[in-house]
DNA sequence: GATGAATGAGCGTTCATTCAT
DNA sequence: AATGAATGAACGCTCATTCAT
């Protein structure tokens, strides 16, 4: 390994240093309050060095969401290529990867969704954003494709592809917002992800085509 | 009425002054952009004023909130104390309380989803802060009592009815939250309602219980 | 007098205060070393307030100017109205003018001479932009004008007057930041007016038409 | 040649190299916005290497006059030393130095005159400072000896010589000065170099002794 | 009660300078 | 000697909040 490679990887080393430390320190403070000071003394390093990785602060904090959305469209990319899953198995592989990012990192979920939520996307590198467009767009593309199959399939509901993607995307972080909030609000810990798999359970039933069977007619049948 | 009573009336009614100009400003500033002098350039006072009715900004902010919660849980009060409503018309019901919301206020509904999932409720007074738990508990209590009567009638799935509550706001919340950012991801315009339609049709149909009839075949066996 | 007028009289005191200051302290540290809170202390009063009464610190120091530059011009102008001056009497108002222009406030004019020798004019605001290059621009073709008129009679040399303006003005601003630094150069203090004196008699002298009698009298005196 | 001379030698050379590259950039970019970066990239060097080669910004800026300054006292020593000279040839000299100076580097001394005119003389060390010193007072009392000979051969007027020497510089760094703010101020391009003809003529003009003969008829009447 | 000028702590950011390699 | 990442003091500026009028 010649030095080169060693000052790219030391460099590297450094941005992710800088990236676990506004992680905490986001953790910790929320957001808003968060100060590069803040993030410079946790990362044990001068508010300076902070600017040779990153551009501003926007930057910093948009930063953040690149991997958790890499991590997703990879994750949705493979569910949507597996062969030989039935309907009810693709729901649960989608499932499956949101809920995985949620344990990877919920916080890094929740700045996500903050982030797509709120006016952070102001001072940003033109590239940097582009990047986030793409990577979020491609997600919900994906998404939107499993349930395009699935349509087509005749094993889900025929309703555009794209608003069946967004409903369940919604839910999914409405819910890990909400999560952030519960503290204040003071609902039982770890409610979260309970609550996420009721979520998807019911998402499942729903988009699935045919009239339920709870309805009366068979009921009737019953008391004829 | 008292001398006493006209000033409290007067008091209210710059209170409602205030809020009013708030909203103009957030609305055409963005939340984060707007300053306290802007919202007294758009009222017509001074900053000075505004703390002779707001504690502070953040009480402002949280403030806006307020009534629309209040509206909510007095639609929400309302679908549950309704007689003779099958389940469906129950659910549809909630839905257009939803929706109505959305449609009164669309921004205020993002301010209050932003407050509910960031961070503003901080510098806030005690009793404000108790104010908007105790409405948005109120709610969600309501929603959930109406999941609860339906779980009990056998027309809902037996799931936590809380549970069921919090998914049903969290993919209304998170789907108006999306609303915000959609500009920057180019989904068409006004996508925000229809996707609201099918949302709720969706929920609607995955919280009835039953086998959902979605391999039509055998089930028909079933029945014949 | 009414309120409203004793507000803006305050108000124009406030400017008067701060710019007060300012000169005093660029006098005493030199323009580019003062600091805002520098002249904040100095007029006792808080950074925050000069951003009140002043855009940006660029805006400040180049308000210090426009005084000044609005004296110029009015003093020129009086000079090219005044009739029946002869020649030399005009070129002695406007030496009056120039001189009375250093004796009010040599430090102004040092700031006047940097303003144009230099950069500061950048974060500006384009009206007040528009105003310096104004008034500049303004008593350049005033002096102009006073030298075309005295080569139309016959009593100035015969070059483009716009030059002959730039010639004098130079001459008068490359003495005054001269005078500057000499404390660097150790020359004798008030070494400024006394050479003023000279570069306008040298320049008077200089830019009378006729072959001066200096030398070739007498040699012509010598073939006839 | 001896290895510690190649190493002064190659010291030197590195010095001149770091000078060009400053030029370039203070040409480009203009002096204030330069950062020592800035040099360092078009010098390709690291920052670190110019703190070898010169204490500080400060020192490095200085440096750029030095040779200006040593031209200019060898060109003006040359004007002085050369015999049979007339008056006028001699101020022609002179001036023909000046636009030299001018002409191979316009910017350099446009840097010479902000440099004496302003506030940069503070970090430097003080060997450095009293080279500038002797050599800007040199330049000037060679000027001032130039004048003291033509004042004693009556071929120029008596007045205090240094401060001659002082006005024709004046008026010559003046009218750099105002070249780099003449965009600003609109006039035609390529106003400088005739204007300094024009200033040097007018000071050649003024500076000879005898009453110019500006006023024709009565002083032919005085010598008929 | 209403004002709005004044405050000043605190922000994001820059950049001359240092120093371990 | 050369490097360039790291430093951190210092800057201009903002704005929620206060308080004399």
């Amino acid at each position: 390994m010649g030095i080169q490679t060693r000052q790219i990887r030391d460099r590297e080393r450094r941005r992710q240093q800088i990236i676990a430390a506004s992680k905490r320190v986001f953790t910790s403070k929320g957001v808003s309050r968060t100060t590069i000071k803040d993030i410079a003394d946790e990362a044990e390093l001068s508010p300076g060095t902070l600017y040779i990785y990153f551009k501003n602060k926007d930057e910093l904090y948009a930063s953040l969401s690149i991997r958790m959305l890499k991590h997703l469209q990879l994750s949705l990319q493979r569910v949507k290529e597996t062969k030989d899953l039935s309907d009810d198995q693709r729901i649960d592989s989608v499932k499956k990867a949101l809920l995985e990012l949620y344990e990877i990192d919920p916080l890094m979920l929740i700045n996500l969704s903050h982030l797509q939520a709120s006016e952070t996307l102001d001072n940003i590198s033109p590239e940097l954003y582009e990047q986030i467009l793409d990577l979020s767009r491609r997600s919900l593309q994906t998404l939107s494709e499993i349930f395009a199959k699935g349509i087509e399939l005749g094993s889900f509901l025929k309703r555009n592809p794209m608003q069946l993607a967004l409903v369940l995307w919604a839910m999914f972080s409405g819910l890990v917002l909400w999560e952030e909030s519960k503290r204040s609000l003071d609902t039982r810990k770890d409610f979260l992800k309970p609550t996420l798999e009721i979520a998807f359970e019911i998402f499942g039933r729903g988009v699935k085509p045919g009239e339920p069977v709870s309805t009366p007619a068979p009921v009737r049948a019953h008391f004829s």
